[in-house]
RNA sequence: CGGGGUGUAGCGCAGCUUGGUAGCGCGUUUGACUGGGGGUCAAAAGGUCGUGGGUUCAAAUCCCGCCACCCCGACCA
């Protein structure tokens, strides 16, 4: 048998055994420390701690949650804040091992960085206020403020600054996996969302965007890694396009584990491949002329104190998709990186509407690419003073608003708000909407003026849209949990923490960034709210803990005990982690265990199959009870199926 | 931050309305029986009832403050 047979089917990298030579009660240190050896470790569960409870704590919902906590993995301590018991460790050292060794194969540079770092620092960057109360505080004994770090943009542009001096020097990829903080308004589902959590981050630096060396080079890199890296883990998931949000830069993609009870929805096109998440995914070609005739006469209808647009369509008689949403933004100044001319003229416009059907939502992103302006919702107070009945907004007010109406208000309306035939929408007075809207009669000559009335997409893209890559291709919505996030930078960073180096032309630069995330405790949650059925955890032979339990059917039998012990040796020898379930309980409460605590493989040891010179077989993943296998036949066996559970 | 809810034994819960110093299941310990899917019987250990104050002869229970935690929403590089 291959001694790498784990590896098989990649581009294995050197194998030195995933934590370096283990000594047990099987391996005699003599052996076991003489040279590398890709030698599994044998621990048996009397001495180590696996609190397995019938019975998950009550506040434990999501299936990770409760079967990582009900088998023994972690115990909450906090909200937000978990104990990582022995079982639960050896997953993350797992998973974080996989991402060393392909973070390195990448040309990453492993190093440690501090989690409490001085709230000056954060300062440069702004983020203690962009962060605001994401970031924990706290305060020592002098006074000084520390905030514990959420990432590492920061400590390690710093570091940079402050130790490489030439462009010769670059690139340069740095990576820590390490715990970090964030004070989440809502921690919840568990490991999902914690306050306290193992990340990998990973920071590279360039001169240069493109070619040899440059950002896209490393970007390209980290995308090929974190696709080997989430392949190896045994997860299915899907690599999707995504808004770089406020960290800034521009380009990113997430790394979605597909699993029904994700929180986040990505949108995909079955013909093209093509994935977003839900504010990144374009659509395809939709029609709207904004031409339709009247339907009826404008009416006026009273509609007091609703809360929502479907309350009010209710109140109507109006379905949400016949209705127009008009979103107010207040422009915060040109938009970066946006080509084209912006909206609005010769004068910077004050104010964006935004119109979308009701029941569609707005992307604040599509409006800031149609209209050419960074745009934030507007506050409430400043868009009342200038005329605009929040709550009651309709179309017409691209011509009314403002400091002397025309100018200071542009529109951008979503091609299926354009559409003929009946519209409600608000009436631009309180507690009033109007039935019968028409684009043509209601807005009059400002529509026609392309400087400030834009049909564009502008809202989130749904399933069933059209896809944007495949001509008749619908797009398909799933869901997932967002494992990783790659980003281009650029040089928000390194301009506002000053990382400038000289080039090659002696001309100073800034140097250019790209950032590279791995949630690795979200990363063990993520797999099992993927892979579990009502029994327990299924883990992929990759990142269980152990690959096999021999469960001992009497834990005071020398027969039974010999037989673990000897199939456990050989277990190791090919390399794989065995777990012994030595413990004086009955078989009932064992195998209960070992599925709730999932390990790939489960091999038994007890008089029926020992009376045929074998042992007992079963796949965690099979149902059913098992086969006999012959104790020369085992390892093969656990070998096979714990590659196949990859 | 808005709304809702919960704090009683390691875990899950009852008791609170109508005050009288705490109970159930699981787990744990001891013994016996048992022994291939959370077994049976017997005995036992284990609780400042989140916390501070108030009312009362008497507070888990009623009143006030605080804290912690959970759920829904907002938020979520």
């Amino acid at each position: 048998m291959s001694r790498d047979w784990f590896t098989a089917g990649r581009a294995a990298p050197l194998w030195f055994g995933c934590f370096g030579p283990t000594i047990g009660p099987m391996q005699p240190a003599t052996q076991s420390s003489l040279s590398r050896t890709n030698r599994g470790t044998v621990h048996h569960w009397r001495q180590t701690l696996i609190p397995t409870t019938r019975e998950a704590p009550a506040d434990a919902e999501s299936p990770s949650h409760v079967l990582l906590s009900r088998a023994g993995y972690i115990r909450r301590l906090g909200a937000g804040i978990y104990d990582y018991l022995p079982l639960a460790w050896r997953v993350l050292r797992k998973v974080s091992q996989i991402v060393r060794e392909e973070m390195e194969a990448a040309g990453g540079s492993e190093l440690l960085l501090p989690a409490m770092l001085p709230i000056e620092l954060y300062a440069g960057t702004k983020r203690d206020v962009t962060y605001g109360d994401l970031l924990f505080k706290v305060t020592d004994r002098k006074g000084a403020v520390s905030a514990l770090g959420p990432t590492h943009e920061e400590p390690v542009t710093e570091l940079v600054k402050g130790s490489v001096t030439s462009y010769k020097q670059l690139p340069l990829n740095l990576f820590q996996i390490q715990t970090k903080y964030r004070d989440e308004a809502r921690p919840r589902s568990g490991l999902l969302r914690c306050r306290e959590f193992i990340m990998k981050d990973a920071y590279s630096f360039h001169m240069e965007v493109e070619g040899t060396g440059g950002l896209n080079e490393a970007y390209d890199a980290m995308y090929r890694a974190y696709t080997n890296i989430f392949t190896r883990c045994g997860l299915s998931f899907t690599a999707v396009e995504a808004e770089s949000g406020p960290i800034g830069g521009s380009a990113s993609h997430e790394f979605m584990v597909n699993c029904e009870s994700g929180e986040d929805t990505i949108l995909v096109c079955p013909v093209s491949g093509y994935a977003a998440n839900v504010e990144k995914c374009e659509t395809g070609a939709r029609h709207g002329t904004l031409d339709g005739a009247p339907t009826g006469a404008l009416t006026e209808v009273h509609t007091p104190g609703l809360p929502g647009i479907h309350e009010v369509g209710k109140f109507m008689g109006v379905k949400p998709e016949r209705m127009l949403k008009t979103i107010v933004f207040q422009v915060e100044g040109r938009a970066a990186g946006v080509s084209g001319e912006p909206m609005g003229g010769p004068h910077e416009p004050k104010w964006v509407l935004a119109v979308v059907r009701g029941d569609h939502d707005v992307n604040e992103g599509k409006v800031k690419a149609a209209t050419g302006y960074a745009v934030t919702l507007a506050d409430e107070k400043a868009a009342r003073a200038a005329g605009f009945a929040i709550g009651y907004v309709s179309p017409r007010m691209v011509s009314r608003a403002g400091e002397g109406g025309g100018g200071a208000v542009v529109m951008v309306v979503d091609h299926d708000a354009a559409a003929g035939g009946f519209w409600a929408s608000g009436s631009d007075k309180p507690d009033h909407h109007v039935k019968h809207f028409n684009w043509g009669r209601e807005v009059g000559e400002t529509l026609r003026d392309p400087r400030y009335v834009k049909l564009a997409d502008v809202r989130n893209a749904m399933a069933g849209d059209p896809s944007p890559r495949a001509e008749g291709a619908k797009l398909e919505a799933r869901r997932g949990i967002e494992v990783g996030h790659i980003f281009k930078l650029g040089t928000k960073y390194s301009e506002a923490i000053g990382l400038t180096i000289l080039d090659q032309a002696q001309q100073k630069r800034p140097v250019i960034m790209g950032c590279y995330g791995i949630g690795v405790t979200r990363t063990m949650a993520a797999c099992v709210e993927m892979s579990h059925d009502a029994d327990g955890i299924i883990w992929p032979g990759a990142i269980a803990p152990y690959h096999v339990l021999i469960t001992v059917m009497k834990h005071d039998s020398e027969q039974h005990l010999d037989g673990a012990r000897r199939v456990a040796a050989d277990l190791a020898a090919a390399g794989m982690d065995v777990l012994i379930d030595d413990r004086d309980e009955r078989p009932g409460v064992k195998f209960k265990d070992a599925d709730l605590i999932g390990i790939p493989v489960r091999v038994t040891v007890g008089d029926k199959a020992l009376a045929e010179g074998a042992v007992e077989f079963k796949a965690r993943k099979d149902k059913g009870k098992g086969e006999n296998v012959k104790f020369e036949e085992v390892v093969a066996r656990c070998a096979a199926a714990v590659e196949t559970v990859l």
